[in-house]
DNA sequence: TTGGGTCATGAATCCGGCA
DNA sequence: TTGCCGGATTCATGACCCA
C-alpha cells in the first residue's frame, strides 16, 4: 500500500552546508561524533563506513510547522558574567526552517534520510522517529513501505502538561514516537523497563509481586507473593513532563527534548557502548543521554546553532574534543 | 494526497443480511432506533430521511485483526436463576467476523460506510472513529481524503491499564480515537470539559485561578486569583480503565468499551437532544449512554448477538420498544 | 468603497524546576 | 518554603492588501 503525490520521487536533494570532517569527542564508552551539514549527504557516505553498526536511530525532524524556529540567548551568559537578559530582551537566531512546498515535498525529503539511515543499523537494531499528531499518520504509512509492516513495532505517545488555550477542542498534549525494527526476525534489542504500580492496584495488593493461582484448568484466584513487585512493564503511553522554562537542562534551542523522553529509549533499546544515532541534532538531548549512559553516539545537523549548543554541551559534561582539525573548527 | 492500493475502488459491497423496519425505543428525549442489517445498506437510505440531523456520529469499526470475534455469555442469568457459570463453560457465540482478504479490501469497506456516514451530520457536527495504533495510521488518511485534512480536529489517545504480558517491546496500552468536523468553517458544537488540576500546581497555586501579571511590554509575574479554577480543560490523552472483568456495565459482547469513554464524546460534542449514530453498534454502548444523556440515538448492526444484547441493555435501562411491527420482531 | 483573505500581536493562565 | 518565569498554544483582534 502507497502514498502518491503529485511529484513524489522526483524532488532533488540539494545540499547547501558545506560537510566538513567530524569533530570527535572523547566519552566514557569511547568516543562520539558531530557531523555538520546537509545529513541526506552526510547519511550517504556514512552508509560505506557506518553500515550496520547502530543500535538505535533516533530522529527528531521537524514537525511541518510551516515556520522558522528561533533559538532564543539564556538569561544569563554560562560564566554568569553580564546582566540578566528578560523577555524580549533575550537575542533570537534563527536555528532551522520548516517551511516546505508542501506535504509532498516534506515527505520526500523525509523519505529518503529514512532510506538512507536503515543501512546504518544492526539487526538487533530500531529507529524511532518524533512526530506530531498531524504528521504522523503520513509519516507512519511511509515508514510502513520502508521498512515493511511486520517491522512496525510500537507507536509510543508522550503525554506532557502544558498551558491551557481556549480553544473549542481537546487540548493538544501529546507528541508520537514510532518505532520500527530493522528486521522482523533477528532477536530484538530490548530491556524491560518499569514503572510504579497504580495507585489502585497498590491499595488492593500492596507491593508484592501478584501470581496467579491455577485450579484444574482455569485460573481461580490470584494472590500476592513475598517478593516486591519491580512495578508494571512500561507502556507506550509516557507521563514526562516538558522542560521547565527555568529548568537548568534547557538550551534556548527550539524544540528540545526532555533528557527523560531519550533516556527511556536509550535504556530500553540499546546496551552501554553500543552506537545511538541522530540525524537532527539539535540541542544534543539524545547525543548528551548517550554520552551519560555510556553509549557512543553520532549526531548530524546542518544549523551552526545546532552543533554550537551540542558541543557547548557536551564540553559542559566534560568530555573533550579532540580530533586537531576539529578543535580548529570549533575554534574559529 | 492519496492512498493507493491493488483493486481500490473496484469492491462491491453485497449486503448479506436483511434490512427490517427499525425498532424505536421511548427515551426520555423522544426515541431512538436500532437497525438490523448492514450499516452500508442501512446508510443509503437514512441518507434521505436523516440527512444533516446527527451532531456526532461514533463508530468503532473492527480493527482489522484477522478473526472472528465471541460474544461469552453472563456467568448467571439476569434473573440470578440456574447455576452459576465459569471459565469454559460459558456459552460462547459468534459476535462478529473480521476477516479481510487484505487492508485494501478493509480499507475500501471502511471508506465507503464513512462516506456514507458524513451526509447524515450537521454543520456543527463531529465524527468520531475508534480504532487501534496498528490502523489509525491508514483511516486518517483516509478520512483526510474524505472530509478534508482543514477537518481533523483530534487525535485522541485513550489509554488503559492492563495485565502485563512479558514481551520484548513497549507493551500496547492505548487505542486512538480520530475526529473530524464535518465543516471547517462553521463554529462546532463543543463544550469544554475539565480535569483536575496537576498535582504540582496544587501544591504552588492551590486551587485559585491564575493570572499574568504584565509591567510595561513583558509578562512579570503570576498571581492567583480568588476565583477558582474549574481546572485543566480536558486533553487528547484520556486515562480511562478498562471494564473490569466483573463490572456490571459488562455485557460479555467482545470488543465492548466503556461507558465512561462514550460520556465524554458526547458530553463535549453534543447538547441534550441532539442525534447521536453508531453504526457499528456492538453491545450498544454509545446508545445506552446517548439514551442516559438525553440525547436521541440510532443504532446500526448486522449482527443479531448485538441486536439481543442492546435491546437487553436498552430495556434493562427502562427505554421502552414502542413500534408494534418491531415489538413483534423482537418477540419472535 | 467594500468585502474577503493573510499576517502580526496580545491575551488567557497551567506547569514545574530553581533560587 | 514561597515566589518566579516563560513555553513546538491557540484564538480574537486589528492592520494591511488586493480585486
Amino acid at each position: 500500500m502507497t502514498l502518491s503525490w503529485p511529484g513524489r520521487g522526483t524532488a532533488s536533494s540539494s545540499a547547501k552546508t558545506p560537510n566538513a570532517e567530524p569533530e570527535r569527542f572523547a566519552t566514557a564508552s569511547g568516543h562520539g561524533e558531530l557531523h555538520f551539514g546537509d545529513n541526506l549527504t552526510a547519511l550517504a557516505s556514512l552508509g560505506k563506513t557506518h553500515r550496520g553498526r547502530a543500535s538505535l536511530v533516533y530522529l527528531d525532524p521537524p514537525f511541518l510547522t510551516g515556520r522558522v524556529h528561533q533559538a532564543i540567548g539564556r538569561a544569563k551568559a554560562p560564566d554568569e558574567s553580564g546582566p540578566r537578559l528578560l523577555g524580549a530582551a533575550r537575542p533570537r537566531r534563527d536555528a532551522f526552517d520548516d517551511r516546505w512546498e508542501d506535504r509532498g515535498a516534506y515527505l520526500d525529503a523525509l523519505g529518503s534520510r529514512i532510506e538512507a539511515l536503515k543501512p546504518l543499523l544492526a539487526d538487533h537494531g530500531s529507529m524511532v522517529v518524533h512526530v506530531d499528531p498531524k504528521t504522523s499518520h503520513y509519516v507512519k504509512v511511509l515508514c510502513d513501505e520502508i521498512f515493511g509492516e511486520d517491522c512496525f513495532a510500537s507507536e509510543i505517545v508522550w503525554r506532557y502538561r502544558r498551558w491551557p488555550s481556549k480553544t473549542p477542542n481537546f487540548q493538544r498534549v501529546h507528541d508520537v514516537l514510532l518505532r520500527y525494527r530493522v528486521s522482523a526476525k533477528a532477536p530484538p534489542r530490548f530491556t524491560t523497563l518499569f514503572e510504579p504500580l497504580a495507585a489502585s492496584t497498590l491499595a488492593t495488593w500492596g507491593t508484592g509481586k501478584q501470581r496467579a493461582v491455577v485450579e484444574g484448568k482455569r485460573r481461580a484466584r490470584s494472590s500476592t507473593t513475598e517478593e516486591p513487585s519491580q512495578g508494571v512493564p512500561l507502556g507506550d503511553v509516557w507521563d514526562v513532563g516538558l522542560i521547565a522554562p527555568v529548568a537548568r537542562e534547557r538550551t534556548g534551542y527550539p524544540s528540545q527534548k526532555p533528557e527523560a523522553l531519550l533516556e527511556r529509549l536509550i535504556r530500553a533499546l540499546t546496551h552501554e557502548g553500543d552506537l545511538v544515532v541522530d540525524p537532527y541534532m539539535g540541542s544534543g538531548t539524545t547525543l548528551a543521554v548517550a554520552a551519560r549512559l555510556g553509549r557512543r553516539f553520532l549526531g548530524i545537523d546542518q544549523s551552526e546553532v545546532a552543533l554550537e549548543t551540542t558541543r557547548a554541551r557536551l564540553a559542559a559534561a566534560g568530555h573533550e574534543l579532540f580530533a586537531a582539525d576539529a578543535s580548529e573548527r570549533a575554534a574559529s
